[in-house]
DNA sequence: GTCTATAGTGGGATAGAC
DNA sequence: GTCTATCCCACTATAGAC
């Protein structure tokens, strides 16, 4: 009944401060993003005061880094392992959409957060989780390029912009996505899968 | 009178300081985010000093307000006007798609500001801009209906779905897009209509 | 590990001269 | 229509007691 989201509640009560303190950032800085949240406000929420955070991070730029790290690194691993098994080049696509659905969805906020706030980052932190994003955009591409190799996807554009029409068609459902609305990650992975693969054309 | 109906492409150097004033606050909170961009970042890049925008404007907000109600009255225009002519119910869809992609990208900060800032906007003014929103979705799910009526779209989802993937499909763009890039506006429109339509699976 | 208190900076907006 | 000068507030982060 309270499990909804990505950690249960009774994680959440077990959680250390630091853990609790990085749950909580991720809430605000999805809801008002990450310039118009205030460490008062985070403070507030966790029931201590101001200064307390500063035990546990350096700074507020701390929270949003190593939410994005953690963000792709989430994502990153959920696909490998489901594409890890499966030899069939479109068994894998599939998989792949689906986990990164699945995935993306579960930990909505802080995925949202690292799609949407990474101009907030400082230089150097910036390149790092480009370079973390790029590395998972690569293992995408990889997939979609042997099932174009293997004669079962169009090869009329190249792998990179299938790369970019797939990522468009899944990731901008953070936006709308609800989760206690009418579609499940499951359905909405299913629906992906349809109109990606098939279309929506039918003469 | 005089200032009736002045969308030619001269405009930008005839605009007027309180014209200006809004394209170089496009630009920031695109770049930057509306909440880390300050008053002083956008006087500075006018040449005034802080004090003048309030000539012009009442506050902040009444800049991102102006440019989110701007935004959806553009591409809704531009899409009613492609379809207008237009009676085969596939046609109209890969009219829509086309001038979907084409508005966007030509106006892309300001299309890209509505899109992720609506959560600055005050309770009111958000509701507002919601509704406009919300109307133009209603065209393109309306568009979307049509063509799976006349039997040309896969009836397997609903038009609420298909407008779902579709605004999915287009949107993100804005992420990535840049003007000098290897695609062109017309590139990617052609293929999203072929990604929507037809699908990407070849057996 | 959390507290009180505060330093130090930068923010949006206004008053009134020109 | 733009200027100088300034108010007042909110922000991040730190110092040092407990």
């Amino acid at each position: 009944m309270a499990d909804n989201g990505a950690e249960s509640g009774a994680r959440r009560d077990r959680a250390t401060t630091a853990e609790k303190l990085k749950d909580e950032a991720v809430r605000l800085f999805w809801e008002k993003g990450y310039a118009a949240t205030t460490t008062r406000e985070i403070a507030e929420s966790l029931g201590v005061q101001r200064a307390s955070l500063y035990y546990h991070i350096k700074s507020k730029e701390d929270l949003l880094y190593f939410i994005c790290v953690e963000s792709l690194n989430n994502i990153h691993t959920a696909v490998s392992k489901a594409i890890s098994a499966l030899t069939d080049p479109l068994d894998r696509v599939e998989a792949m959409i689906e986990a990164h659905v699945v995935s993306m969805l579960a930990d909505r906020e802080k995925h949202a957060t690292m799609l949407t706030e990474l101009r907030s980052l400082s230089d150097l932190r910036r390149a790092e989780i480009v370079q973390l994003r790029d590395e998972y955009e690569s293992l995408v591409r990889s997939v979609l390029e042997e099932a174009q190799d293997a004669g079962v996807l169009w090869k009329g554009a190249s792998a990179k912009e299938l790369e970019l029409a797939l990522l468009n068609l899944l990731n901008w459902t953070i936006f709308w996505y609800r989760p206690n609305g009418e579609l499940s990650p499951e359905d909405l992975a299913g629906l992906f899968k349809e109109v990606y693969l098939g279309g929506v054309a039918r003469t």
